[in-house]
DNA sequence: ATTAGGG
DNA sequence: CCCTAAT
């Protein structure tokens, strides 16, 4: 076996939400190696065991690093890679690939990897390799999402007419300041869904449906913002006048 | 830490 | 929303 690390890979990260069963009953992994050439995932790689408790205001990014913390300090660097043809594994001797039956001709695509982790050091005691770990827990323990109000889009808006765009941190700073939930790249999200929700037609649209005269004025900042973005240089850059007239502003 | 874009 | 390369 060939240790991941003699490979020169780093294991970066565990990505566990691409596997979210629909049903939202599992919850899987894929271990992907990221490491200039190599660069390949591997789907289903089952741990043992692991039980992770999953408090009630987890959200898909949390649990995931609670798993990836977990998963770290089980394999540790502990994690050897196998070679799998045909879905056996091919011993690990100096054999050539072609002694191992691994040439051109027969089809690499049955020629895989396997990750193994080896658990001689887990709690102290041997784990059956092939039990596959299954994370129960409710999907709709999952969602992290919390729709931005009508009012949080006003503000933003108005935020980005006056500050212009790609300064989250200063709209953050400006309307944002208490929402601990709307971090300075989450607004920059929504001003970018803003844009792209203003682009099409309203039946298109999802969600709370946002004031079409939020949706205009969306487009105004976007187009203004993007024709005085200072090339590079120091251009003084002219603010937004807000064509809006007061009346128009009453009821929103 | 922020920006900027793709995922 | 998440992920992260590039600043």
């Amino acid at each position: 076996m060939v240790s991941v690390r003699k490979l020169g890979g780093a294991l970066q990260r565990i990505h566990s939400s691409e596997f979210l069963h629909k049903g939202g009953q599992t919850l899987g992994f894929q271990l992907l190696f990221l490491h200039k050439d190599l660069k390949f995932s591997i789907k289903s790689f089952r741990v043992p065991e692991l039980y992770i408790e999953v408090p009630e205001t987890a959200t898909v990014g949390s649990l995931k690093r609670m798993v990836m913390e977990v998963v770290t300090a089980i394999l540790g660097s502990g994690l050897q890679v196998g070679v799998v043809l045909q879905g056996k594994k091919v011993r690990d001797d100096n054999r050539t690939l072609q002694h191992a039956g691994i040439s051109q001709s027969s089809n690499l695509d049955s020629l895989g990897f396997a990750l193994e982790p080896s658990f001689a050091h887990v709690c102290g005691q041997r784990t059956p390799n092939d039990l596959p770990l299954v994370l129960q827990c409710d999907a709709d323990l999952l969602s992290s999402r919390i729709p931005f109000s009508l009012t949080e889009v006003e503000a933003l808006v108005e935020a980005v007419e006056k500050l212009r765009t790609g300064r989250c941190r200063n709209v953050k700073m400006r309307a944002f300041e208490d929402a601990d939930h709307r971090t300075y790249v989450d607004l920059k999200d929504k001003w970018k869904t803003l844009v792209h929700t203003a682009s099409i037609a309203r039946q298109q649209r999802r969600g709370e449906p946002v004031p079409q005269e939020l949706l205009d004025r969306v487009l105004a900042a976007h187009a203004y913002w993007s024709r005085h973005q200072p090339k590079h240089g120091k251009h003084k850059v002219e603010p937004l006048q807000i064509t809006y007239s007061p009346l128009e502003m009453v009821g929103a």
